[in-house]
DNA sequence: GTCGCCTATCCATAGACGGG
DNA sequence: CCCGTCTATGGATAGGCGAC
């Protein structure tokens, strides 16, 4: 079981081992697709490993930079994305009056969302001072921008935008709140499958290493028909 | 902050840190609970930083024993979800909602405390980046979603932060043009909630039929992709 | 080049406590 | 009763190599 490496002459260890992490986009193409297998199979290990210890139904769809798609799911990806699209089927009984110290607690509540919330735009901003000394490119998030770069008709614009998202918003947390006392009327099946599950093994699986007991590689295998080259 | 270890009279560390844990169901209730919390948020946090590391899109849903919807996605879980369906339609306004009580307010706030942490080393983490490199990530986060993914918590602090945003806004606009007037700033969001629920975590049918095991052959369904979209 | 194995690290987290 | 926090450990994993 143990091998030592004798490369170097002196039996010296050439592997740092782990070496710092820094969450930001891997440059190196091979170092990304590296790291992007190893973590896929940690995250749906840990994912695994939630739905056992706590019995949660999870599902994961992971798209990589290429054409392949993975995907985790207990029962069944399937069932879980349909579940989540259907609307969620919730059994609420009785609707009652809510506790009294719920008040107390939504303004204790509010003021750390609060504190939260002034962290965000302080990231925010820092990130958008971070674009700005880089490149021009976008973060992906309109809504992230400096009011005081705007002119007075991008103000505006982004003012009514801001309250247009904001009643959505709004409506989405009512429809939140209002929806416990609702009857779960709202079918599942409304978004039926359109994946031939067929024609999906292609290749055989190699067999995982023997350190886990769990046999991740036998189970995950990614589409290998599309993406040759490309990751 | 003050460590007293006076239990015992010798001040001998009584906690032995981590102790391997079973990969089976958590039979105590609370412990369960606890786990599924915390193992939830580390999920989700090595998603994202397998979206930041490698680019990919990645979707998570986690049905929690009843009733509780979570979901991750980036750049959306919906964008992610409808590519796995094989570029589907249009999103679901409808969600899954949610089912909370006091007590699950309480977890909730738990979760936004420690997203605040969470939040405060990750800005502190990006100014660093900044400062080491001029480069844009140009990568969004988790945490930005779409509203049709928010659960209630995220939705009021996303409020929240629209208002704040769009205060700023109109303050920019003022200084700028006085005598152009915008449309008032939207009063402060009623968060006041009165939700009732009865249920809480409650035993889970045995969905597992293995006992130490998990069938994963069952539960990772590889998926053809279809080449739409690229990134 | 692609994939898998190995090791040395570093991060996530199971328990234990204290506070409200 | 429930939650935050601290600590020590278990487990994930970045890098380096060899095999294919």
């Amino acid at each position: 079981m143990v091998i030592l490496r004798e490369s170097g002459g002196a039996g010296k260890k050439t592997t740092q081992g782990r070496k710092k992490i820094e969450i930001k986009k891997i440059e190196n193409l091979s170092n990304r697709q590296v790291t992007f297998s190893k973590r896929r199979v940690g995250l749906f290990k840990k994912a695994s490993e939630l739905c056992i210890l706590s019995g949660a139904e999870i599902a994961i769809i992971v798209h990589s930079l290429g054409k392949r798609v993975f995907s985790f799911g207990h029962p069944s990806t399937d069932a879980v994305v349909d579940r989540f699209l259907g609307g969620g089927d919730e059994r609420d009984g009785a609707v009652a009056a809510t506790a009294v110290n719920t008040r107390d607690f939504n303004r204790h509540y509010s003021d750390v969302s609060k504190e939260l919330e002034v962290e965000k735009k302080r990231r925010d901003m820092i990130e958008e001072q971070k674009k700005a000394e880089g490149h021009g490119g976008g973060d992906g998030f309109w809504w992230n921008q400096d009011v005081d770069e705007m002119e007075l008709d991008e103000l505006e614009q982004f003012a009514m935008a801001l309250e247009e998202l904001k009643k959505n918003t709004d409506l989405r947390a009512n429809d939140l709140m209002i929806s416990h006392s609702l009857p779960p009327v709202v079918a599942a099946a409304s978004l039926t499958m359109q994946i031939p599950s067929a024609a999906a093994f292609e290749e055989a699986p190699p067999l995982f290493g023997g350190q886990s007991n769990f046999d991740f590689e036998n189970c995950i295998v990614p589409n290998q028909g599309f993406g040759h080259g490309q990751f």
